[in-house]
DNA sequence: TCCTAAATAGGAATAATTCTTATTTAAGAA
DNA sequence: TTCTTAAATAAGAATTATTCCTATTTAGGA
């Protein structure tokens, strides 16, 4: 029920300290909602925490994804986005607008995972694989759905 | 048959005055084959043309993905690469060694297609999709293979 | 051959990210 | 509760990646 026990929960059972900063930075990337940059979370916990380094939110964001309580983005244009969500789901990437949007498909999921469960790839540890999609948004002020 | 020839009748008909440079840069693409950066490009054109300048390489290569003579590539770690395979293909990238690895396969191919063609991303102009497999090389000096 | 818009070189500027180090702090031990 | 210490942080310097600026050069059409 307590949103910020349940963070510091996250944080501490995954093996690291809990510190107000990592704490207001898990809590920003699972609130903002939109796959912020390092940027976008700095400024949005600086109103919870003035007085945070930018190096130390670069850090932590690399510490949560390595301990997997978040995971990482790369756009198209190959700059970092943090997301709060680890289930597989694929992204819209908008080259005009930077946003991006998920999306979900049990269907292709299946079909994607089977693939590497049949085809063996040998010599590499697979961490993540990532399907996007990108494109320009013809009406920024309207939304991108996937019927 | 003539190569050089070859690469310049790509610049001249995408509308693209034909320049020593641009000549060199997309031949390096095309010769290089593994999805080298701008960095890489560099250095290996500067054998054929050692007074080009890096800001050259930048610019011109982002023509060429504009004009579609390339494509680009942005790894796990946010960081661009350069691909002369216009096809669709997936790709498969080391977190350790760096390097980008070209698969190919009909199937995995034409179900994504697909989805895409099933499923109506309205709002939306595509420009492309990516399928990227993240992943440590266990033996750094074997290659990767999928079966 | 001439003309001109486009391309390039070279370097400055900016943006993105990492590193360094002194100081602070979480959390386990006493 | 206090002590201890390894780990985390702030602040800013440094590095890396990329873009911008402008004088000069050049491709290619007239
Ligand atoms: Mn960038
Ligand atoms: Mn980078
Ligand atoms: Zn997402
Ligand atoms: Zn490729």
């Amino acid at each position: 029920m307590n949103k910020y026990a349940d963070i510091q929960a996250k944080i501490s059972d995954s093996g690291l300290k809990v510190t107000h900063q990592r704490t207001v930075i898990l809590e920003a990337v699972h609130n903002m909602n939109s796959h912020p940059s390092v940027e976008q979370i700095y400024d949005y916990v600086k109103e919870s925490c003035p007085s945070i380094s930018l190096g130390t939110v670069y850090k932590t964001a690399e510490t949560f994804v390595e301990k997997g309580l978040i995971a990482k983005v790369s756009t198209h244009e190959g700059h970092m986005r943090y997301d709060p969500k680890l289930d597989n789901h694929g992204h819209i990437y908008c080259t005009n607008t930077a946003e991006i949007v998920d999306y979900y498909d049990e269907e292709l999921n299946e079909v994607i995972i089977n693939f590497f469960k049949k085809k063996k790839v040998s010599n590499l540890k697979i961490k993540n694989i990532t399907l996007q999609i990108n494109g320009d948004k013809i009406d920024p002020d309207k939304e991108i759905s996937i019927k």
